[in-house]
DNA sequence: CTTCTGACA
DNA sequence: TGTCAGCA
């Protein structure tokens, strides 16, 4: 399938927690919990992308909200099912 | 860079 | 439960 721009990726996750203001560990355990999957390279090191660094700000939101790792990842599922059935609405009309 | 483990509020 | 530090 042919990627968007912003879904590749293109920091390594010392670049990545540098942006967003978050520990490397935190970002990997985002990812352990499903919050996040970013891409990785042909060695195994995380590559994150514009939408992953997005993706980490709304974590970042949702977390200062008091909600947990969990709910987030539901929040989070929502959300991006919710942006793709809009631009399927909007392709329509 | 990676995963894993333990300590702390 | 989430965060952070240290080790291999």
């Amino acid at each position: 399938m042919a990627e968007h721009p912003r879904a590749r990726g293109v920091y390594a996750i010392s670049v990545a927690a540098e942006i967003v203001g978050m520990g490397q560990q935190n970002l990997r355990l985002y990812e352990r919990k499903g919050l996040l999957e970013p891409g990785r390279t042909d060695g195994g090191t995380r590559r994150y992308s514009e939408d992953d660094l997005t993706r980490l700000h709304r974590i970042a939101e949702l977390l200062a909200l008091g909600l947990n790792l969990s709910g987030i990842r539901l929040v989070l599922a929502l959300e991006t099912e919710n942006a793709l059935l809009k631009a399927k609405l909007s392709h329509r009309t």
